[in-house]
This record gives structure tokens, sequence and C-alpha cells, in this order.
DNA sequence: CTGAATCCTAAAAGATACTG
DNA sequence: CAGTATCTTTTAGGATTCAG
């Protein structure tokens, strides 16, 4: 493993933020990793407030790295499903944390500002 | 704690992302984490590629949210410390673990790609 | 049902010049 | 030295319409 320095860690935190970060995607891989495999439509019902448009290019841009699979089946009217993949799973511990520090640091805030007021 | 569940993890995720994600932010909290406390001009050098107006801006957006510390010298010329908080120091783990999966998810993507070469 | 295509707004980031 | 102030570019996200 790289060192820790600041100038490599631009590399490696770069590169995962910029896959999971993002409005959408990491709601999108907590429900596969959570409710397992959905088609398109219920991910859409899952997700409130997304569009169309930002549901497919999301699920695009994780199937290109590999994180989600894309499972098309020849079917009239046509039927999609989308489920993790093992590489995906690798990222549900760092979802976990990065949800636990989001909570504890809203509660920190705002005993900050009780104590200042 | 909270249940891990798609629609409240949008909180804290999102919470916490929006703190550390960007372009500078990583970095910064790293080199204040691993190399302690710095001035302004010595961010500037350690960090290439940053303007003044983005470093003044991550600055202080991070001194808003109590991850940083900011601290004025009243010489001439200013003098300007910053340095990573307790609270802060909640990050470093976690920096750390996107550091790690991003270089791992970069060897994956390469080795996938020479096996289907 | 699952998308693609087009147009639009807002936010992030960068270039450059100026200041106590 | 440590910033501000403006302006321009780039990117993320959204609304709407059309299509297999």
């Amino acid at each position: 493993m790289e060192k820790l320095e600041p100038h490599n860690c631009k590399i490696g935190i770069g590169e995962c933020l910029h896959i999971i970060a993002g409005k959408w995607k990491p709601i999108i891989l907590l429900l596969l990793q959570l409710e397992g495999t959905q088609r398109f439509s219920d991910l859409k019902r899952w997700i409130p407030g997304i569009t169309q448009k930002m549901l497919t290019a999301q699920l695009k841009e994780l199937e290109q790295e590999d994180l989600i699979q894309r499972t098309v089946y020849a079917e009239v009217p046509p039927r999609v499903e989308y489920s993790i993949t093992e590489h995906g799973r690798t990222l549900e511990h760092i979802l976990r944390q990065l949800n636990e520090w989001g909570i504890q640091h809203i509660n920190y805030v705002n005993e900050k500002r009780v104590d200042q007021s």
C-alpha cells in the first residue's frame, strides 16, 4: 500500500469521491446493496425526486465502474434489472461510515450551537 | 444509531460528502492532519495547482464546519496559521479508507482491462 | 417500460487583477 | 503575506419531449 501522503492521496481519494459522490449515486448503491436487485421502475419509485435522465445517467456511470450490473430481459414490455456487483459490495463499509460521520457531525454542530446561545 | 436505510442515509452521507468532497478539501484536511499546523503560504506550496481564491474559499468552509482552526498573528508581514481540530481528526480514518479504496479500484479496473485484451 | 435527445439553470472551479 | 473582487469557463443537475 502506498504511503499516506497528501500528494498521492489526491489520486486515491479523488478517484473514490469522483465515483461515489453526487446527489444520487450513494443512494443507488445503498439501495441495491440493502434491498437487492431492482428494476429501473423500482429504483425510480424508491428514490423520490430523481428524474429518468439522472437515474439513467448515474446507473450508466456506476455500471462502467463495474459497481453495478445491468441485465436486460427480452420481453414486451422491456424489463431491465440492476444489481450490485461483488466489487460494488466493497463500498458498503465506506458508505456506512460516511453516513455515521454525517449524522454525528450534524449532532456536533447542533450541540455547539446550543452551547453558544 | 439510525437504521441503515437508503432514504435516511441520504442525510448522513449527503452531509458528509458535502463537507469533504470537492477538488481540494480532502487534500487540505490530510495535509493538516499529517503534517501539522501550516500557514497559508505553506498550504499553497504543498498543493500544486490550487489558486489563492480556491484555497481561501475552501479553508473558510472547513473552518465553518469546525474541522480546522484559523489563527491570526498580529505581525508585519501578516502570519495566519491553520491547524486541524479535534473534530477534524475524526475524519482521518474515513479519508484513509477513501484513499485505499480509490487505489484498489484503479488496480481493479486496470486488471480487468488487461484480462479483456 | 426503459430509455435517448434537447434545452436550460445553478453551482463549482479557474484566471486575473487588485489591496492592507 | 494573506487575502478580495470580478469575470469567464466548466460541470452537475433538472425539465421536457420523443422513441423502441
